[in-house]
DNA sequence: CTTGTAACCTGTCTGC
DNA sequence: TGCAGACAGGTTACAA
């Protein structure tokens, strides 16, 4: 399930096994997931020395003393695994290190992706360049809101999963977001006042913030006993739990499916 | 430009 | 036990 704080998590499991470490082998499964690997993979990375980890949006970064950055997107079913016991059908890339650990990105829809770029060229990535801001940063805000939403006439729902008005929000946590702040999923972004989008912002952040907690706090190493990363129990506040009641005032939880999507929400006081 | 829908791919769960 | 159908956390191309 990785959304942000997933992806934080993963990032923050991987940076404890390979952080400093030289890459010794970094062996393609298959050319692919969403988008073709780089031909030179191997060779860019075999014998670099990793010198740092972190995380932009959804994406994990991963920089190497020879000036590039491995750059990996979980997509709907992506994780890796830390010395996992063998090798199955959807691990898709393996990296061994100088330490003798082994990590190992398995991806059974094969949404996600995998690219080396330049690190000094990680602002021209195709993904990053119409980026929205980071919700945990200091520029997402209610009056960033107030700005970015001026005429939207979009339900605030889509545009907040919309990564170029604010970068790493999914389905869950907009659903918790909007719960916590008390607003209809379907209401305009456009029209919603100047003290809403404050709340709304500040809702945001708690709710991403909370869950990294969680995933810090309930495993050791950020790893579950069987090695996956990024994988831990957040007890949400309405998404995936229709007919439970409403955190704020215990009304029934209900899901309705726009444009494929669920929505979980309280009718009562997301009213 | 904005908005909404379909598609990508595989696994899992539910109900008959 | 088998099988059809619904559903899944993201992104992106395309139509209107």
């Amino acid at each position: 399930m990785p959304e942000l704080p997933e992806v934080e998590t993963t990032v923050r499991g991987l940076a404890a096994v390979l952080d400093g470490r030289r890459i010794l082998t970094a062996e393609a499964r298959r050319g692919d997931l969403r988008r073709p690997f780089p031909q030179d993979l191997r060779q860019r990375l075999t014998g670099a020395r990793v010198t740092g980890l972190a995380r932009r949006a959804k994406y994990g970064l991963i920089d190497t003393d020879r000036g590039d950055t491995l750059i990996f997107h979980l997509g709907m079913s992506g994780s890796w695994r830390i010395d996992p016991k063998d090798i199955g059908k959807h691990d898709h890339f393996v990296i061994d290190t100088d330490e003798g650990r082994r990590l190992v990105l398995n991806d059974p829809r094969r949404f996600g992706s995998l690219d080396l770029v330049r690190t000094d060229e990680i602002g021209s990535y195709g993904p990053f360049v119409a980026m929205g801001p980071e919700p945990l940063g200091n520029e997402f805000s209610g009056p960033y809101l107030k700005g970015a939403l001026e005429g939207r006439s979009a339900p605030i729902k889509s545009l907040l999963l919309d990564q170029r008005i604010v970068a790493g929000l999914g389905n869950i946590y907009v659903c918790d977001a909007l719960n916590l702040a008390a607003i209809a999923p379907g209401r305009a972004g456009g029209g919603l006042s100047r003290s809403r989008l404050g709340l709304l912002a500040d809702s945001v952040k708690a709710v991403l913030a909370e869950a990294i907690e969680a995933g810090g706090s309930s495993l050791r190493n950020y790893a579950r006993p069987d090695g996956e990363l990024g994988y831990f129990s957040s007890k949400w506040r309405v998404y995936g739990r229709e007919g439970r009641p409403c955190p704020r005032c215990g009304a029934p939880v209900r899901r309705r499916v726009d444009g494929g999507r669920s929505t979980f929400y309280c009718a009562k006081c997301q009213g």
